[in-house]
DNA sequence: AAGTTATATAACTGTATTATTATATAAATA
DNA sequence: TATTTATATAATAATACAGTTATATAACTT
């Protein structure tokens, strides 16, 4: 899986979202995300470490797990190849961004 | 499906690459992706439509893709929430990124 | 040592995604 | 007008993903 893949899914932006407030453990997390299950959690985690969004700390039973911007990199990385497209195109990204706007986006 | 879905997918990605290059058309890109049939490739182009990934200009029966910066913008400003946070830590954010290159990365 | 706490993994299920083939639609051409 | 060209959509199958419950593992506490 890639770090496309890792950040597609709502749930790991939204834990990405809380750790960038400050690392927490496994239950902390659990806590915040009261919809789904421990074990989903556990899973997203490992997704986003796998994936260098986050890293973890051993804390006798407990994982402190923290922001990483290893993936968040990567995917600069990637969107910069296009940011010279735009560069190009300035005057019609203008545009786009405006007519977004009123078509109220996603 | 967001953005993010629509990039987590890397023949979409490549897609966007071929179309960085210039606008081309589905018989155009169905060439350009030749493990893939015609459909799959008009199913991916209409994802990164309504993605506000690329637009479409109608020419008799032939439809023109053509990259368009909206979406990439969207995945930029979430990335750059981000920024902040790695500006906070900008030290061990050049560790990280050298610790990666090491390990091979993804 | 026995029980509790913290987290991960296994097995499984439902849903979403991606692909395929077949077909529909629309415009150009012979 | 019949055929060809260009593209989209429908139906369907295979695979991937996210969630669940049950259980394993490891460390702390009593």
């Amino acid at each position: 899986m890639s770090v496309f893949t890792a950040v597609a899914d709502p749930t790991r932006r939204a834990m990405l979202d809380v750790l960038a407030e400050h690392s927490r453990t496994v239950t902390d997390m659990v806590a915040a995300f009261p919809t789904i299950s421990q074990p989903a959690v556990s899973k997203h985690l490992r997704v986003l470490k796998e994936n260098g969004l986050v890293t973890v700390q051993i804390n006798a039973q407990q994982r402190i797990y923290s922001l990483q911007p290893n993936g968040l990199v990567e995917l600069d990385n990637w969107i910069s190849k296009y940011k010279l497209f735009w560069s190009k195109r300035l005057d019609s990204l203008e545009e786009h961004l405006s007519k977004n706007k009123e078509e109220g986006g996603i």
